[in-house]
DNA sequence: TGTAACTTGATATCGTCGGA
DNA sequence: TCCGACGATATCAAGTTACA
């Protein structure tokens, strides 16, 4: 359980792969999410749980302060083991499910400045029992959150093509890819050269980098907008690797477009 | 289909330079 | 002063291959 009303977390806002449901309550400024193929918008105030086992990206609107709360599997399954538990069926496949201002809610998050440390963590003698009451609460607001709490799945066997084809900006690892897409590493490397007749690393380069390009030349957009979005972490090198595969840096291109 | 060992190559990082 | 490009280099993730 983590207090953030001092500055951002950057762990959490650099963060693409979700490996526990977060509960996130943003106190101030606004926060955008997007998940590969929609946009989610968080105001002060907002309430939600972020799935595990998905990819999302983050954009500070206005500067935000927030605290939040992992619910590892651990945790989740003595819970449901000690109450017995039974998941239900959860309709929505949204990364982000936004959860109604509720009475028990916002006492449950006035109840808790006394207990944090510091302003960071929650002090370890009471951590087990306001994660277990918030856990609760959510439960009898929206009881289809059992749904997935208890859903303790691994991801299974998908489209590769698809889920590529939808995520590749993000930047996250093989094994992640892998993960997600249902296989092990080798099964996913080898399943990629079947369907793309390339390496995973040569297509996201070149995916990223053509993407690049048709938002510089097209869109009109600065290397600096885009670079992090299209899952390259460092400006130079992304002017680099342009280079390399083009020919041209990107500001050759804006200074071609000027010139025509 | 998964694992392990080895090789290869991409990337992060840092510093420097030039132009606006 | 800031932004973008570029080069050098160390590191480590990815690719390849063999084998169970």
């Amino acid at each position: 359980m983590i207090d953030r009303s001092k500055d951002l977390q950057p762990n959490i806002l650099t963060e693409q792969f979700i490996p526990d449901h977060v509960f996130v309550y943003l106190e101030k400024g606004e926060l955008e999410c997007y998940d590969g193929s929609k946009n989610y918008t968080f105001k002060e105030g907002d309430i939600c749980i972020a799935r595990k086992n998905r990819l999302a990206r983050y954009k500070v609107k206005s500067k935000i302060e927030y605290k939040f709360f992992c619910f590892g599997e651990d945790f989740l399954k003595i819970i449901q083991k000690k109450h017995n538990l039974k998941p239900v069926s959860l309709t929505t496949k949204d990364t982000f499910l936004k959860i109604l201002n509720n009475e028990l809610l916002l006492a449950f998050i006035q109840s808790l400045s006394p207990y944090f440390e510091n302003n960071q963590n929650i002090d370890k003698t009471f951590q087990d029992i306001k994660y277990e009451e918030l856990l609760f609460i959510l439960l009898k607001i929206q009881p289809e959150l059992a749904g997935l709490f208890f859903d303790f799945s691994v991801p299974h066997k998908i489209d590769l093509e698809l889920f590529m084809m939808k995520n590749f900006t993000f930047n996250v690892s093989l094994q992640r890819f892998a993960f997600l897409t249902g296989r092990s590493l080798s099964a996913f490397k080898r399943d990629f050269k079947t369907v793309f007749n390339d390496t995973p690393s040569r297509w996201l380069t070149q995916k990223r980098l053509q993407e690049a390009y048709y938002l510089i030349d097209k869109k009109n957009k600065r290397p600096s907008e885009i670079y992090l979005d299209l899952g390259f972490e460092a400006l130079s090198h992304f002017s680099f690797a342009f280079k390399k595969y083009f020919g041209l840096t990107p500001s050759d291109i804006i200074e071609r477009k000027a010139n025509e």
